[in-house]
DNA sequence: TATTTGTTATATATATTATATAACATATAT
DNA sequence: ATATATGTTATATAATATATATAACAAATA
C-alpha cells in the first residue's frame, strides 16, 4: 500500500493518511470507483490502530472524496467542489502565501512552485 | 490593534495571531522595525491569556519574522527565505493543491486564485 | 452459520491548547 | 534607590485532540 507514516511529523497520523490517499488519487494511482482497503487490514499494513483508519475514512468522506458502506467498504467517489470549498481553499492558502510573500519569494517564482506540484499530478493525467 | 480572534474556529488561537501579524507585515500595515504591543497590553486588547500571546511570539521569532528582547519588546525583523523554508512551503502546500485539483479546479482557475491573494499584498506595496 | 465489513462503546494514555497566579531578571524612568 | 514595564520561567489546572486497546454490534457476504 502507498500510505507512508513518518511518526516523527507534528502531521497527526490520521491527516498524513488522509492526505496520502487525495494525493493518490491526484497522481491517478486510485479511481473513481476503485476501493480502499478495509480499515483492519490497512491498519495492521502501516502499523497504527484501526481506529485511525477510521477516523481518516471518515474525514475523506466528509470531504467528499469517498462513500461508505458495508457492502463495498470505502469506495472513491469525488464531489466536485461548491463555492464553501472554494472560500475554505482561500483561507487555507492566504497565511501560507503570506508568508512567503513577507519572506521576499516573488510572485513568479511562487505560482512556479504551485505549477510545479499541479504538473506533479496533472502530467500524466490518463495511465 | 488588528487582530480578530474567531474562538468558533478549529485553528488555535496562536497560530490566529501569528497569521495576523504574519498577514499585517504582507499588507503594509507592520514595516520593519515596528514594534509590536507588550505581550500583556495585547492579551488584554484580544481578551486571551498572556501565555497565549508570549507563544504566538515566540513563534514568530523562531520562523524569523520579529526579534524579541527586554528592550524593544518584539520587533519586526524578517530574515528572508532559505532551502528549508521552500522545501517546508511545498510539503504545506502540496496536499491542499492535490484536494483542489482531485475536486476538478483547473490550473488556470487555481493560478488565479493565488494571484488574487498575491495581489491582496502586492498590490499596495508602498504606502 | 461463520466471516467480513464499518460502527459504536468504554477505557486509558499522552500531547496540545488555554487559562490562572506568581515570581524572576533586565531595562527604563522617576 | 525605587518603582515600573518588559519578556521569561515555573506551577497548576482544565479542556480538547490524538492514538491505542478491547469488545461488542449490525449488516452484508460466503
Amino acid at each position: 500500500m502507498f500510505v507512508k507514516i513518518d511518526l516523527t511529523s507534528d502531521v497527526p497520523i490520521y491527516l498524513q493518511i488522509k492526505n496520502a490517499i487525495i494525493e493518490g488519487i491526484a497522481r491517478g494511482e486510485l479511481k473513481e470507483g476503485d476501493s480502499l482497503p478495509p480499515i483492519r487490514q490497512l491498519a495492521e499494513d502501516i502499523g497504527v490502530n484501526m481506529h485511525t483508519i477510521n477516523k481518516a475514512y471518515n474525514l475523506l468522506k466528509d470531504l467528499g472524496f469517498i462513500t461508505i458502506n458495508k457492502k463495498y467498504g470505502a469506495v472513491i467517489s469525488v464531489e466536485g467542489f461548491n463555492e464553501t470549498f472554494m472560500e475554505n481553499l482561500k483561507e487555507e492558502l492566504r497565511p501560507i502565501i503570506a508568508e512567503a510573500f513577507v519572506k521576499g519569494i516573488d510572485k513568479e517564482t511562487f505560482l512556479k512552485l504551485v505549477e510545479g506540484i499541479l504538473d506533479e499530478f496533472g502530467g500524466s493525467k490518463n495511465e
